[in-house]
DNA sequence: TCTAATTATTGCAATATTGCAATATCACAA
DNA sequence: TTGTGATATTGCAATATTGCAATAATTAGA
Protein backbone atom coordinates (compact mmCIF):
# COMPACT_ATOMS: atom_id res chain seq x y z
CA UNK A 1 0.00 0.00 0.00
CA UNK A 2 3.42 2.30 -0.28
CA UNK A 3 2.36 3.30 3.34
CA UNK A 4 4.63 2.57 6.30
CA UNK A 5 3.37 0.72 9.29
CA UNK A 6 4.21 2.71 12.50
CA UNK A 7 2.51 0.43 15.50
CA UNK A 8 5.16 -2.23 16.62
CA UNK A 9 7.97 -0.34 16.22
CA UNK A 10 10.04 2.12 19.31
CA UNK A 11 9.77 5.94 18.70
CA UNK A 12 13.39 5.81 18.53
CA UNK A 13 13.45 3.39 15.18
CA UNK A 14 10.89 5.72 13.63
CA UNK A 15 12.91 8.87 14.05
CA UNK A 16 16.07 7.01 12.81
CA UNK A 17 14.31 5.91 10.04
CA UNK A 18 12.55 9.47 9.27
CA UNK A 19 15.91 10.83 9.32
CA UNK A 20 17.74 8.12 7.55
CA UNK A 21 14.76 8.45 4.78
CA UNK A 22 15.55 12.48 4.25
CA UNK A 23 19.58 11.57 3.70
CA UNK A 24 18.84 9.12 1.01
CA UNK A 25 18.44 10.86 -1.96
CA UNK A 26 21.84 11.98 -3.69
CA UNK A 27 20.46 15.99 -3.94
CA UNK A 28 19.92 16.05 -0.45
CA UNK A 29 23.07 14.65 0.24
CA UNK A 30 24.38 17.07 -1.62
CA UNK A 31 23.19 19.99 -0.17
CA UNK A 32 23.95 18.81 3.09
CA UNK A 33 27.37 18.68 2.41
CA UNK A 34 27.43 22.04 0.79
CA UNK A 35 25.80 23.85 3.41
CA UNK A 36 28.57 21.98 5.98
CA UNK A 37 31.27 23.20 3.34
CA UNK A 38 30.41 26.78 2.81
CA UNK A 39 28.51 27.27 6.26
CA UNK A 40 25.76 29.44 4.68
CA UNK A 41 24.38 29.72 1.50
CA UNK A 42 21.33 31.18 -0.62
CA UNK A 43 19.32 28.95 -2.42
CA UNK A 44 19.85 30.11 -5.89
CA UNK A 45 23.20 28.50 -5.27
CA UNK A 46 22.47 25.82 -5.50
CA UNK A 47 21.11 25.57 -8.69
CA UNK A 48 24.57 26.16 -10.07
CA UNK A 49 25.27 22.95 -7.53
CA UNK A 50 22.17 20.78 -8.38
CA UNK A 51 21.44 19.22 -11.78
CA UNK A 52 17.82 19.87 -10.89
CA UNK A 53 15.41 23.03 -11.69
CA UNK A 54 14.29 25.15 -8.86
CA UNK A 55 11.20 24.18 -7.88
CA UNK A 56 12.78 20.18 -7.19
CA UNK A 57 15.29 22.23 -5.22
CA UNK A 58 12.84 23.89 -3.13
CA UNK A 59 11.07 20.81 -2.81
CA UNK A 60 14.55 18.74 -1.31
CA UNK A 61 15.09 21.47 1.25
CA UNK A 62 11.47 21.48 3.07
CA UNK A 63 11.96 17.93 3.34
CA UNK A 64 15.50 18.94 5.04
CA UNK A 65 13.51 21.20 6.79
CA UNK A 66 10.61 19.60 8.19
CA UNK A 67 13.31 17.02 10.09
CA UNK A 68 15.11 20.01 11.27
CA UNK A 69 18.38 19.32 9.63
CA UNK A 70 18.23 22.70 8.01
CA UNK A 71 16.53 25.98 8.72
CA UNK A 72 16.25 29.14 6.75
CA UNK A 73 15.92 32.77 7.62
CA UNK A 74 14.25 35.28 4.90
CA UNK A 75 16.89 37.87 3.85
CA UNK A 76 15.57 40.00 1.77
CA UNK A 77 14.12 38.27 -1.26
CA UNK A 78 16.15 35.28 -1.23
CA UNK A 79 16.54 32.80 1.44
CA UNK A 80 19.32 31.93 3.87
CA UNK A 81 19.78 28.59 4.46
CA UNK A 82 22.25 26.36 7.09
CA UNK A 83 22.35 23.59 9.05
CA UNK A 84 20.77 23.48 12.50
CA UNK A 85 23.66 23.02 14.58
CA UNK A 86 22.34 22.15 17.78
CA UNK A 87 19.89 19.06 15.09
CA UNK A 88 22.74 18.40 13.09
CA UNK A 89 24.63 17.03 16.39
CA UNK A 90 21.18 15.75 17.91
CA UNK A 91 21.51 13.21 14.28
CA UNK A 92 24.93 12.86 14.89
CA UNK A 93 24.17 10.99 18.42
CA UNK A 94 20.88 9.06 16.45
CA UNK A 95 22.71 7.61 13.97
CA UNK A 96 26.11 7.30 15.59
CA UNK A 97 24.32 5.56 18.23
CA UNK A 98 23.33 2.39 15.04
CA UNK A 99 26.49 2.92 13.37
CA UNK A 100 28.93 2.80 16.22
CA UNK A 101 27.99 -0.61 17.48
CA UNK A 102 30.28 -3.57 16.89
CA UNK A 103 29.17 -6.27 15.31
CA UNK A 104 30.38 -9.88 16.19
CA UNK A 105 33.08 -12.10 14.65
CA UNK A 106 32.00 -13.37 11.38
CA UNK A 107 29.24 -15.91 11.75
CA UNK A 108 27.70 -16.97 8.32
CA UNK B 1 8.86 10.85 -12.24
CA UNK B 2 9.13 8.96 -9.56
CA UNK B 3 12.95 8.23 -10.54
CA UNK B 4 15.89 9.45 -9.07
CA UNK B 5 18.65 11.43 -11.54
CA UNK B 6 21.97 10.13 -10.98
CA UNK B 7 23.76 12.37 -13.39
CA UNK B 8 25.21 15.18 -11.92
CA UNK B 9 25.87 13.85 -8.24
CA UNK B 10 29.67 12.00 -7.87
CA UNK B 11 29.39 8.36 -6.83
CA UNK B 12 29.88 9.24 -3.30
CA UNK B 13 26.92 11.24 -2.79
CA UNK B 14 25.05 8.66 -4.78
CA UNK B 15 26.36 5.23 -2.32
CA UNK B 16 25.22 7.52 0.57
CA UNK B 17 22.24 8.67 -0.18
CA UNK B 18 21.43 4.56 -1.50
CA UNK B 19 22.73 3.42 2.00
CA UNK B 20 21.12 6.22 4.02
CA UNK B 21 17.74 4.93 1.87
CA UNK B 22 17.76 1.26 3.12
CA UNK B 23 17.97 2.18 6.61
CA UNK B 24 14.87 4.84 6.02
CA UNK B 25 12.35 2.15 7.19
CA UNK B 26 11.69 1.42 10.80
CA UNK B 27 11.31 -2.13 9.86
CA UNK B 28 15.04 -2.18 8.39
CA UNK B 29 16.15 -0.68 10.77
CA UNK B 30 14.30 -2.65 13.23
CA UNK B 31 15.85 -5.99 11.66
CA UNK B 32 20.08 -4.43 11.27
CA UNK B 33 19.36 -3.18 15.67
CA UNK B 34 18.13 -6.89 16.37
CA UNK B 35 21.21 -8.35 14.00
CA UNK B 36 23.76 -6.29 15.59
CA UNK B 37 22.07 -7.31 19.23
CA UNK B 38 21.72 -10.94 19.16
CA UNK B 39 25.19 -11.22 16.64
CA UNK B 40 23.18 -13.77 14.27
CA UNK B 41 19.56 -14.96 13.85
CA UNK B 42 17.42 -17.19 11.18
CA UNK B 43 14.87 -15.47 9.65
CA UNK B 44 12.15 -16.51 11.21
CA UNK B 45 12.43 -15.44 14.89
CA UNK B 46 11.86 -11.94 13.00
CA UNK B 47 8.41 -12.74 12.58
CA UNK B 48 7.83 -12.24 16.50
CA UNK B 49 10.18 -8.89 16.51
CA UNK B 50 8.20 -7.28 13.18
CA UNK B 51 5.01 -6.38 12.98
CA UNK B 52 5.00 -7.87 9.36
CA UNK B 53 4.09 -10.74 7.23
CA UNK B 54 6.79 -13.33 6.21
CA UNK B 55 6.77 -11.95 2.72
CA UNK B 56 7.05 -8.19 3.57
CA UNK B 57 10.37 -9.43 5.96
CA UNK B 58 11.73 -11.25 3.51
CA UNK B 59 11.22 -8.13 1.14
CA UNK B 60 12.95 -5.74 3.60
CA UNK B 61 15.85 -8.56 4.27
CA UNK B 62 16.77 -8.72 0.34
CA UNK B 63 17.18 -5.06 0.49
CA UNK B 64 19.64 -5.10 2.96
CA UNK B 65 21.03 -8.00 1.67
CA UNK B 66 21.30 -6.12 -1.86
CA UNK B 67 23.18 -2.94 -0.35
CA UNK B 68 25.49 -5.25 1.49
CA UNK B 69 24.86 -4.73 4.96
CA UNK B 70 23.57 -8.28 5.61
CA UNK B 71 25.06 -11.65 4.72
CA UNK B 72 22.94 -15.16 4.73
CA UNK B 73 23.55 -18.33 4.44
CA UNK B 74 21.58 -21.15 3.94
CA UNK B 75 21.21 -23.94 7.06
CA UNK B 76 19.28 -26.71 6.72
CA UNK B 77 15.88 -25.86 5.33
CA UNK B 78 16.45 -22.16 6.80
CA UNK B 79 18.49 -18.95 6.70
CA UNK B 80 20.88 -17.48 8.88
CA UNK B 81 21.09 -13.90 8.34
CA UNK B 82 23.82 -11.55 10.23
CA UNK B 83 25.59 -8.55 9.11
CA UNK B 84 28.68 -8.05 7.48
CA UNK B 85 30.87 -6.92 9.70
CA UNK B 86 33.41 -5.09 6.48
CA UNK B 87 30.23 -3.67 5.21
CA UNK B 88 29.30 -2.63 8.41
CA UNK B 89 32.75 -0.48 9.10
CA UNK B 90 32.68 0.49 5.38
CA UNK B 91 29.16 1.83 5.97
CA UNK B 92 29.97 3.62 9.22
CA UNK B 93 33.25 5.37 7.46
CA UNK B 94 30.65 6.69 5.11
CA UNK B 95 27.60 8.00 7.02
CA UNK B 96 30.72 8.85 9.72
CA UNK B 97 32.37 10.99 6.97
CA UNK B 98 29.03 12.90 6.58
CA UNK B 99 27.83 13.35 9.85
CA UNK B 100 31.52 14.18 11.42
CA UNK B 101 31.34 17.18 9.97
CA UNK B 102 31.14 20.35 12.20
CA UNK B 103 28.56 22.55 10.93
CA UNK B 104 30.01 26.50 11.81
CA UNK B 105 28.37 28.83 14.83
CA UNK B 106 24.66 29.66 14.18
CA UNK B 107 24.30 31.90 11.26
CA UNK B 108 20.71 32.15 10.32
C1' DT C 1 3.96 51.94 -10.06
C1' DC C 2 6.24 48.56 -13.02
C1' DT C 3 9.68 45.25 -13.53
C1' DA C 4 13.07 41.98 -12.33
C1' DA C 5 14.76 38.60 -9.11
C1' DT C 6 13.99 35.02 -5.92
C1' DT C 7 11.64 31.35 -3.75
C1' DA C 8 7.31 28.61 -2.94
C1' DT C 9 3.29 26.17 -4.53
C1' DT C 10 0.30 23.68 -7.68
C1' DG C 11 -0.76 20.41 -11.06
C1' DC C 12 0.32 16.91 -13.51
C1' DA C 13 2.81 12.26 -15.15
C1' DA C 14 5.82 8.56 -14.31
C1' DT C 15 7.96 5.53 -11.31
C1' DA C 16 8.92 3.53 -6.66
C1' DT C 17 7.63 1.64 -2.29
C1' DT C 18 5.00 -0.93 0.92
C1' DG C 19 2.01 -4.51 2.31
C1' DC C 20 -0.55 -8.88 2.10
C1' DA C 21 -2.48 -13.19 0.01
C1' DA C 22 -1.39 -16.76 -2.77
C1' DT C 23 1.90 -19.57 -4.55
C1' DA C 24 6.42 -21.50 -5.51
C1' DT C 25 10.84 -23.63 -3.85
C1' DC C 26 13.65 -26.29 -1.30
C1' DA C 27 15.43 -29.26 2.49
C1' DC C 28 14.39 -32.57 5.63
C1' DA C 29 11.76 -36.19 7.90
C1' DA C 30 8.43 -39.86 8.11
C1' DT D 1 7.10 -40.48 -1.95
C1' DT D 2 4.54 -37.46 0.63
C1' DG D 3 4.23 -34.08 3.80
C1' DT D 4 5.97 -30.33 6.73
C1' DG D 5 8.56 -26.25 7.76
C1' DA D 6 11.01 -22.27 6.18
C1' DT D 7 11.89 -18.78 2.95
C1' DA D 8 11.33 -16.51 -1.63
C1' DT D 9 8.59 -14.82 -5.43
C1' DT D 10 4.50 -13.10 -7.80
C1' DG D 11 0.58 -10.42 -8.34
C1' DC D 12 -2.09 -7.11 -7.07
C1' DA D 13 -3.72 -2.42 -4.75
C1' DA D 14 -2.76 1.74 -2.44
C1' DT D 15 0.18 5.36 -1.41
C1' DA D 16 4.62 7.94 -1.81
C1' DT D 17 8.28 10.10 -4.33
C1' DT D 18 10.45 12.59 -7.93
C1' DG D 19 10.63 15.85 -11.54
C1' DC D 20 9.26 19.72 -14.44
C1' DA D 21 6.25 23.51 -16.30
C1' DA D 22 3.40 26.94 -14.98
C1' DT D 23 2.12 30.06 -11.73
C1' DA D 24 1.96 32.60 -7.37
C1' DA D 25 3.97 35.46 -3.87
C1' DT D 26 7.27 38.52 -2.17
C1' DT D 27 10.93 41.96 -2.10
C1' DA D 28 13.94 45.33 -4.11
C1' DG D 29 15.05 48.60 -7.46
C1' DA D 30 14.10 51.87 -11.50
Amino acid sequence: MGLTKTEGYTQAQIELATIAKVLGHPARVAIVQHLLEINACIGNDLMDVLPLSQPTISRHLAELKKVGIIQGTIEGSSMNYCINPHRWREIRQMLGGLLGKEPGEQCC
